[in-house]
RNA sequence: GGCGCAUUGGUGUAGUUGGUUAACACGCUGCCCUCUCAAGGCAGAGAUCACGGGUUCGAGUCCCGUAUGCGCUGCCA
């Protein structure tokens, strides 16, 4: 039985890199049949929140990632961790190291360790040396009886090459002489990570560990990890990983929301938009199809079809129109438009109610209207926001005009004044008041005062939604019926609200 | 510094065991449609397949080197 999961650490919002982790371990699951499971790795406890662990769950809730099993709290098992250290130390396969710790500060470690290792290689030192590994045992054991403070650190063969057979990336070798006796247990008896990883994904009987490809080069000590300890080495695949724009690391400090999971959600995307705009990140189905429900997704996925170079994940954080990748919108605006309409309604009533624009009738005797307003203006929006903002004249009276719209369409032609509210007088007589019937009514009535139909018809169309743009304005003055457009019509608000 | 991985148009990707004009999607440009904007239809711009050497009758596809990027190198995860 295939098993595999998801590990986040809860210190903050889900990263769409994760998340799109999740989904391929999710994907894969449900493709094979086997289970796809959901650890949570809290061993950091100052930095992992409640929060954070919420907001990964309802994330995952949110993409349709649903796991099996009860979910893994990795902190709970923290004793389990540290008996198996000192477990290892009584095999002979790892030892006490005594060196006092070495603090480093949080800031650079990464320059850190590039200084330390460049330094060490010019004084020739050689960075695996370690006094306190070949310290006899019964000397180590009376020193820690004492109570001197130590860490535990795995005993790495000095000859010799690992190996393994990554899904993605191939072959993988690695001389035992470029690793270090990794720490396992810190001198707090903190476990760290590559300890817990391993014990957990034991416990939890995993057989394909899918993962970020910044694990690639962890795995050989991890594999050290499990041949210590006897067990069996599961399948690795890993993911190449998504870059910002300027191809750094995509990271909360510096790109902000965008990165966020929560964000897509909050601005209006449909979860399965972006589920599958996810998955085309990194890979690509056999036939070329790229929108794919949740099952098609399934049907289609193998671990095989993953590409090797990282992705860009493009975005224009101060371009409100393309905030974030422009695949993405296009989408979101894809599914919005062509999805099933019963499946749509529920988000744009979410949507609504979140802006106050709600009524109970749209769920009652005004369903059918409900409906088809959102049928028709959805064809050209790109987010569910859009049905509260742009779409917002359909479903209240306070409502905003676009000022450059008032001025093209109104403002421009002082006659309109005049003409428009004779318009509305037109259209108060039309019976029955269909998108046809008010066509006729328009058309003559711009026959009659010499007047091109266009200016009554994108004049009607600033005066009945405030904007420039939108659906055909026939449809516009069926859906919204003869007595809101004519009073709409016969507004003064152009006049009032903008300086002629 | 060491080690590892990657490198196909602006972005995401296809390119079977090397073999005609490098394919698809997003984006972009133009045209059609038209009451606007989208959608849709049509047409198009954009890649000497990072660069340099090889191997070969022939290389995006194989080999070597260089560059660039990313990752790991921590008593972080």
């Amino acid at each position: 039985m295939t098993r595999v999961r998801f590990a986040p650490s809860p210190t903050g919002y889900l990263h769409i890199g994760a998340a799109r982790s999740a989904l391929f371990n999710w994907l894969y699951a449900r493709k094979v049949g086997g289970k796809f499971l959901l650890r949570i790795e809290d061993t950091d406890l100052q930095r992992s929140t409640d929060e954070s662990t919420r907001s990964i769950i309802e994330g995952l809730e949110w993409l349709g990632l649903d796991y099996d099993e009860e979910k893994v709290f990795q902190s709970d098992n923290a004793d389990k961790h540290r008996a198996a250290a000192r477990k290892l130390v009584d095999e002979g396969k790892a030892y006490r190291d005594f060196t006092p710790k070495e603090e480093r500060g949080d800031a650079n470690v990464k320059q850190d360790i590039a200084d330390r290792a460049r330094a060490h290689a010019a004084e020739g030192i050689d960075h695996r040396s370690n006094p306190f590994r070949d310290l006899a045992k019964d000397e180590s054991d009376r020193r820690a009886a004492a109570g001197e403070p130590f860490a535990i650190r795995l005993k790495v063969a000095r000859e010799g090459a690992s190996h393994f057979a990554d899904i993605v990336y191939g072959d993988q070798d690695r001389a035992y002489s470029e690793i270090e006796d990794l720490v396992l247990l810190r001198s707090d008896g903190h476990p760290l990570y590559n300890l817990s990883v391993v014990l957990d994904d034991i416990e939890m009987g995993i057989t394909h560990v899918i993962r970020g490809q910044d694990h690639l080069t962890n795995t050989h000590k991890q594999i050290l990890i499990y041949q210590a300890l006897g067990a069996a080495v599961p399948q690795f695949a890993h993911l190449p990983l998504i870059l910002a724009p300027n191809k750094a690391k995509l990271s909360k400090r510096k790109h902000g929301e965008v990165v966020s999971l929560t964000t897509y959600r909050d601005r209006g995307f449909v979860p399965a938009a972006f589920r599958n705009f996810l998955a085309l990140l990194g890979w690509s189905p056999p036939e070329g199809k790229e929108i794919l429900s949740k099952e098609e997704l399934i049907e289609a996925f193998s671990l095989e079809a993953i590409g090797r170079a990282n992705a860009v994940f493009n975005f224009h954080e101060n371009d409100p129109r393309h905030w974030t990748d422009d695949k993405a919108l296009w989408m979101n605006a894809e599914y919005i438009r062509t999805m099933p309409l019963d499946e749509l309604l529920p988000m744009v009533k979410e949507e609504l109610r979140a802006e106050k624009l709600w009524r109970e009738e749209y769920d009652d005797d005004e369903r059918e209207w409900f409906s088809n307003v959102v049928d028709l203006i959805r064809q050209r929006f790109f987010t569910l926001k859009d049905f509260s903002s742009q779409g917002r004249a359909y479903f209240s009276e306070d409502f905003d005009l676009d000022e450059a719209a008032v001025r093209k369409n109104i403002l421009k032609e002082a006659k309109l004044r005049e003409l428009l509210p004779q318009l509305a007088t037109r259209l108060d007589q039309v019976e029955p008041f269909t998108a046809a019937n008010a066509e006729t009514a328009l058309r003559t009535f711009a026959e009659e005062t010499q007047q091109k139909a266009g200016l009554f018809i994108n004049a009607s169309r600033t005066m009945l939604t405030g904007q420039s743009v939108g659906p055909s304005m026939f449809d516009v003055f069926e859906i919204m019926g003869r007595e809101r457009s004519a009073m709409r019509l016969r507004s003064q608000r152009p006049w009032n609200e903008f300086q002629v």
